[in-house]
DNA sequence: CTGATAAGCCGAACCGGTTAAGTAACGACG
DNA sequence: CGTCGTTACTTAACCGGTTCGGCTTATCAG
């Protein structure tokens, strides 16, 4: 059915709109805007604003008429006009200082990532996902977005100690949830899980299975969550009165590997070893059955960030499991409540909870 | 929503507010817009634009003064204002019909939008991505994206046979680039590794080793990727005249251990299995092992996609390797010449290498 | 019957750019 | 010297929404 060059009549309503403008390449666009509502409508087009938006200023009458035409019309708001004129751009950032190579090898990131997604979705709000190589492009990003109003709010991954990014986005004044420790988040909002309960349980297991010489390969000290498991280690091993050692590596297989041999040419030879993530946990796992030594039977593991690789590995892995899917979920609620006016605080998301599984066994 | 100290009631923002976004005390807010410039180059607003956009209209002394004004003032294009009248996003999509648990495990994807990102960022383009549960809502994504005008182009990838999303994309007008053979893009333009070439190479690798009974653990045969290996297989095993079965499963690492118990049960039992992803391969590995089954001596095992995860087990791990990163760098160099005006073509990436490690051995 | 109040709606300014159309200045050319 | 074509701008109309002041009209108390 085609329709006149200018007049469309509120007979062609029901049937499906061909634009007229891009008749050219014979591209069907929708170009569906409020304009075109509010004449069909008999209205002005602030009117329609008003009774799509849900706000008063419209009657009922004239509200449930316009979503009619809406709906009928298929008509979706356009992005840009809103977010120029209502300074709103219903997009959330979020920045991963790492090279793409650490991406891959990290499950842990996609995860958080499809939980972020999983809310947003719902509330159709966009994600705009930036990946540099260190922690001053982060902060460039951070800028740039700020000036161009590009996003309403951020979250910011792998917390430091100390962390550089906090003063910059304080005085941007971007709202901003942090993933990670209060004692790290400096008074801004933050959404955190327990690492140094979970370490504190990881060492009462390894303690509780009779090991007194153990070992633990960390990630980078740089990072708050590794200095908070850092103090946790210590001091849990100290109450122990476990003889305990940690090795510090960039978080990646091949030092993973390296730190693991390292564990195991050591006299006394630890007898458990606790890892900071589950890549390096299998590279040292494949270190030690590559050594000819037994699991559990010379050494028991302990990985962290619970991924499917734990459980695929023969002997399967003891791990502290934790929901990465629902932590990029709550962060992400937490951010929409910061930017709907709810007071800033830190949200203890939850404690890992230790999985345990044939890599555990008492000391012989 | 006004923050800060102020003492601000919620009352007054709401009606006697007349600007809000100057309220913000201590908050550095760089409204610099191109008015502004224009004003302290006493030029007007247009021919700032021409200025800052490269396009004649504007003498080189006067787009110089501009440009040298538009750095001192740090001026940054508001992209919700340069996307309403310029009707470009500068936004590429890229929907994820995964679920987020597969996202998590399969190490393919964050590399490959690493990859994209890394061209993106050079461009300062930006990447809109959506994770969704199924291709329909995938479909629905690029719909709302058309209509809203979010995106300029999409990638798409998990190429389907007779893939339903490609008549969509293409009465949508919606240029795209897909991830996937020829044979499956019908005729639109798309960027592939040669799959079929790669299978073979990896059956005349273990044929050359003595292997005559053969199986794979391939992925679900609705996607392209596995469809065209299935037939390369099928086609090599003949050639070789090698004895070959192929397990389909969803490419999760629990099916993948479930099919490879499946594999070393049948008579006569298979002396090589060939996997569609590494993880199964991985999974594989642990089934293997708990069977007492020595590695190579008993059996062979083949991956694809090779990642770290595949260097790390003890044995390592043969396997297809192919750049993902530069993969989906590729591809976006391809999206942005299709937005340029250049041909659509497809457009052959690589050819899986196979780097033969220590689960590969002789038959004995 | 009158004046006050409020609900419902209109018109228009505005967000910050892009771009077609119009204009003034200037040199070349017949 | 008048005409034409460039060059370098200016002006103003968009893009598609949001929002605010003000104008009608209905409601209701006095």
């Amino acid at each position: 059915m085609t329709e006149g060059s200018n007049g469309v009549t509120l007979k062609d309503a029901g049937s499906t709109v061909s634009d007229p403008a891009a008749r050219k390449e014979g591209v069907v666009v929708s170009r569906v805007t409020i304009k075109e509502i509010a004449r069909r409508c008999g209205v002005s087009q602030g009117a329609v604003s008003y009774a799509l938006n849900n706000q008063p200023g419209v009657s009922e009458a004239t509200r449930a008429r316009v979503l009619k035409v809406a709906a009928e019309l298929e008509w979706v708001p356009n992005r840009a006009a809103r977010q120029l004129s209502a300074a709103r751009s219903e997009t959330f950032g979020l920045v991963l200082a790492r090279s793409a190579q650490t991406l891959i090898e990290e499950p842990y990131f996609m995860g958080f990532v499809g939980g972020v997604e999983s809310v947003l979705a719902e509330k159709s709000y966009a994600l705009a996902l930036q990946v540099v190589a260190d922690l001053d492009e982060e902060v460039a990003t951070y800028r740039k977005w700020a000036a161009e109003r590009r996003v309403d709010g951020v979250i910011v991954v792998d917390l430091r100690v100390a962390d550089p990014r906090i003063p910059v986005l304080r005085k941007l004044g971007l709202p901003a949830v942090l993933v990670g420790d209060p004692a790290l988040a400096d008074g801004m909002p933050c959404v955190w899980t327990d690492g140094a309960a979970a370490m504190t349980a990881a060492l009462d297991h390894v303690a509780s299975l009779g090991h007194r010489v153990i070992a633990r390969v960390a990630g980078p000290p740089a990072f708050g969550d590794v200095w908070i498991r850092d103090q946790a280690y210590d001091v849990a091993a100290r109450r122990l009165a476990l003889m305990a050692s940690t090795h510090h590596t960039d978080y990646s297989a091949t030092q993973g590997a390296d730190a693991t041999r390292e564990v195991l040419a050591a006299d006394p030879r630890p007898t458990a070893i606790v890892y900071d993530n589950d890549l390096m946990a299998v590279a040292g796992l494949a270190v030690v059955q590559a050594l000819d030594l037994r699991i559990p039977d010379d050494i028991t593991l302990v990985a962290w960030d619970d991924s499917p690789l734990c459980r695929i590995t023969h002997p399967t892995l003891t791990a502290l499991s934790h929901n990465v899917v629902g932590y990029g979920a709550e962060v992400t609620h937490r951010l929409l409540d910061l930017l709907a006016g709810a007071q800033p605080q830190s949200h203890l998301y939850s404690t890992p909870l230790l999985l345990i599984r044939e890599s555990s066994g008492r000391r012989r």
